[in-house]
DNA sequence: TGTGAAACAGCTCGGGT
DNA sequence: ACCCGAGCTGTTTCACA
């Protein structure tokens, strides 16, 4: 399915998504045009969902950050789902099983921040918030094989 | 700081990192040179941190994803956060406050799989699992300003 | 900071192994 | 599947506003 060139590919690529197919081409031991095709059906297939640039949420103000568990309300569940998807500081956000509905992730620029978001779910769902202090596992690729 | 076209750049290189300078150049209004500048001043002062590969874990094998959250044994923090660093299938961890010291992302290749990772850590800490249903909100930009 | 032109590098597409 | 080479497109550099 995925050979070793291509996972070669995709942790170079992972490292960084503007590397010229000329020095991957040279990395993996391939010419050029072999590895712009391989690219290509990696996008194809799915497996390379999108290059993307990844931004210093601190460098942009958002100096704090914090997991907040939510539990809707009873039936509530839908206009919860909503109001996240609306709520434009949730920059990520799982639907998990167990009591807890929903774990997000909030950028803020201060915990005044914090708590003007949560009063305005605080009338559909119970939270529980943790400010996050530090990250020492920024996101990585899992095993590749 | 950030100013108006600087902004624009962000949102169009974090929905495509591998768009040229011409076309960047296009939309913002401004010429190559003056967005190859602009991008290389954004990347000095770090807030693009990088470019990357968004891989689908899906398509890795990985059909399964946990968030777990980690209240190491007493005297056991460090050891627990070495621990976490070094499991490759922890993708993303953040340390928080409260009880829950750690949150932790794991890419599974099925249930059992998630059961062996905890086996390695239930001596040394306790553990909450949940099961990823569906990601209502995949990782994106907060609000630029 | 910005621009435009020119030199340079990288990409794509054909044909061939 | 991959490689090579030609032609094209994109990038970088530099003089200048």
């Amino acid at each position: 399915m995925l050979d070793e060139t291509d996972r070669a590919l995709l942790t170079l690529l992972t490292a960084n998504a503007r590397m010229p197919l000329k020095e991957l081409a040279g990395r993996v031991g391939l010419s050029s045009p072999s590895v712009s095709e391989r690219l290509r059906r990696l996008e194809e297939r799915g497996v390379i969902r999108a290059f993307t640039a990844d931004i210093d949420p601190a460098r942009l103000g958002y100096t704090l950050q914090a997991i907040v568990r939510i539990r809707p309300l009873p039936g509530r569940l839908h206009l919860v789902q909503k109001l996240i998807e609306e709520i434009p500081e949730i920059t990520e956000c799982d639907k998990v099983t167990g009591d807890d509905c929903f774990i997000a992730r909030l950028m803020l620029r201060d915990i005044s921040h914090l708590d003007r978001i949560l009063d305005g779910i605080a009338d559909k769902a119970e939270t529980s918030t943790s400010i996050v202090k530090a990250q020492p596992v920024l996101r990585r690729l899992p095993p590749l094989g």
